[in-house]
This record gives structure tokens, C-alpha cells and sequence, in this order.
DNA sequence: GTCTATAAAGCGATAGAC
DNA sequence: GTCTATCGCTTTATAGAC
């Protein structure tokens, strides 16, 4: 019950943790205000759109990490290989090597879509341009560019589902690990 | 408001399109009696443990229907092209192309995933163990089997995600189209 | 800025008439 | 077997003291 957060900017991450570990309608704000160790009143005062603000600005705050960290190295490099390897290193320490599960993924496969489809559908619109472009550049063809960044986008999201399915972190790395050569293949 | 069903294998199937549209958390005893036509005290003449039994139940006839058409015939071939292309084939007309989600993916995302470990973790584990063991027969060693299998399974959640995500069932489709040639391939 | 108290609605579940 | 009414609790959200 001790006051943990001076700031949102300490409260975001601690929102975020309780979203995705029960998704958007089993975060209540009873266990938001455990976790953050505020009361209503003051989670009110910070976020007067209640509930759908606290998930909305979370969103917010994953995608401005991703475009940071990810989407922009992929949007600025021309060396797939090395640019390949960054995303991967970049995924793994995001999601805890697999301990950790996608926000974005959770609120798609939930009820909660349609109230935060633009966000959804961008993050991973603009992670999937960034990596397809990139693999363009490098040659080859746009088709073909397509459907690997796919590949790559789905292969995570699937293997966080089954690690925690089967509680197997170890699937998620071993998937990771798989990408490179997939996305940098010769062939295709 | 009209009565739907007359009893419940005609329900389960309307409890399970609910459970899929919402979660578990997010799937209400109104939403599920507006999806049936079936007061309360209907639904607790059929599942005196309510929402958990209905869960519950419905996981266990998903468990059946895949028991029964997908892992079932992986057992029992040995030749894997065929029978691979017949999974896959059960699996796209299960998911309707990549319209309809999978409800043992978002339990397995959600909070509720405790409640209901044992059925999640034993529905991927038997078709991950019906599906390498098929590759495991044709010849691939068992660790290379293991990971193609765990590689399909992965891609058929990530792919449901992402069609959910972008909207585009095609992603889905795609998908499982890439998938035999990466299970069957003769490398590995 | 944080709290308690509370409102209004919705929740899962139960009781009992029919 | 189905219904309505209701219990007890929790939910989101608000009001107002400090």
C-alpha cells in the first residue's frame, strides 16, 4: 500500500504490467491501484478518461519504445544482416527472453480490439513497412519482402502464445533464434 | 430472445463463440445469455459450476474436436505429405480461413490461464507430440522433428494474432500455406 | 495530489415460482 | 427446464474533505 510512483512517467510501466498480465477487462482498478499504490482519486487525477486513457496512454508508451528502438534502426540501416540481428536482440530483451507477454497482441486477440484498433493495427503496420523495406533494399524483391516480415512478426507473436502455453520461455528464443536465417535467405 | 438450443451440445458450441469474442473475463453471463437465449437459471440448470464449468466444458470439447480430426490422424500415418497437407487443411477450415480466433491462444494469454493450465497445456503438448512424432517417423532426427513441430504450432497462433491485428485473414492463409514445405523439407 | 465515501451499474450466483 | 427476482459483491467513476 506504500506509495510507489511520484510521476506517470514511473506510473506507465507499472500500468502496462498489470494489462498484460490480465488483459484489458481483468485489469480493475482494484489491482491497478495495488500495483501502483494509489488510491482511485489519485489515478483519477492522473487519468480523468479512467481505464480506457490508463490503456490507451500504455499503448502509447509501447509504441514509442518500439519506434525508438526498433522501427527506426530498421528504417535507417542498408546492412540487413547486422540491422536483422539488432530487432532480435532488441525483442528478446523487450519480452524477457519469453517471461514477458505482447500487449499488443493480447488486446488484438481481446474484446478490447475494436476500442484500440488504430493502435493495433499501427504498431504492427509500421513495424511490418520497416522491416519489409529494409529487406527491399537489400534486394530482394517486394513480394517476397512482404511475406518474410510477416513470417518474422507472426513467428513472435506465436512463440510468446506458446511459451506461455507451455510454459516454455525457452520456445521463444529457440524461435528468435530461427529468424535471421529466414529473413536474410538468398532464395526466395 | 428466442430460445436457441434445446440442450447443450447444441449450447456448447454458442458458449464457445462468447468465450472466444471476449475472453474469459470479458464473457459475461448477460452476453452468454443473450448468445443462447437462455436465462440464468437455464444456464445454471446446465452448468451448476457456472462460468467456470462452462469454460471449462467448452475447452474440453475444442480438446475433442481436434483430438478427433487433427491429432488422431497425424498418430496413425506415416507418410507426412499427405498428412500434413490434411492438417493443414483441418486447421484452415477450423479457424475459417484466419476469421475465428483460438480460444485456447487467448486463455493462454489471459489471467485465466491458471485456472486452466492443465487443458491448455496438455491441447498443444499432444499435437505438438502427434506432429513430431509423424516427422520422426519419415526419417527427421527427433530434435529437428521437435522443432519444426513447435515452428508450425508457433506459426498458426502468430498467424491468427496478426490476421486479428491487421485485419487480414489472408495473413492466416499465407501462413499455412508456407507451412509443409517447412515441415517436409529434406535439410535439417 | 491523495484520500475516503459513495453513487450507479454490472457482476456471478442463488432461490423459488411455475 | 425456464423464468423472474434478488442477494451480495465488485466494478467504474465521481464528490468532496484534507
Amino acid at each position: 500500500m506504500a506509495r510507489e510512483v511520484a510521476d506517470r512517467t514511473e506510473l506507465l510501466p507499472l500500468l502496462a504490467e498489470v494489462f498484460r498480465a490480465h488483459g484489458y477487462e481483468g485489469a480493475t482498478l482494484s489491482l491497478i491501484g495495488e500495483a501502483t499504490g494509489l488510491g482511485k482519486g489519485s489515478l483519477y487525477h492522473f487519468f480523468p478518461g479512467g481505464k480506457q486513457q490508463m490503456a490507451a496512454e500504455v499503448l502509447g508508451e509501447i509504441d514509442n519504445w518500439f519506434e525508438v528502438n526498433i522501427f527506426a534502426p530498421l528504417r535507417s540501416s542498408d546492412d540487413p544482416a547486422p540491422a536483422v540481428a539488432a530487432m532480435i536482440a532488441a525483442v528478446d530483451g523487450y519480452f524477457r527472453s519469453g517471461h514477458r507477454v505482447c500487449l499488443v497482441g493480447v488486446i488484438a486477440l481481446g474484446a478490447s480490439r475494436d476500442m484500440f484498433a488504430v493502435q493495433v493495427h499501427g504498431y504492427f503496420k509500421r513495424w511490418d513497412d520497416a522491416l519489409s523495406r529494409l529487406l527491399a533494399r537489400s534486394g530482394v524483391n517486394a513480394r517476397t519482402a512482404r511475406q518474410r516480415s510477416a513470417d518474422a512478426l507472426l513467428t513472435i507473436q506465436g512463440a510468446l502464445v506458446l511459451a506461455r502455453a507451455l510454459d516454455d520461455p525457452a520456445i521463444f528464443r529457440r524461435a528468435l533464434a530461427d529468424l535471421p536465417p529466414r529473413l536474410l535467405a538468398k532464395a526466395g
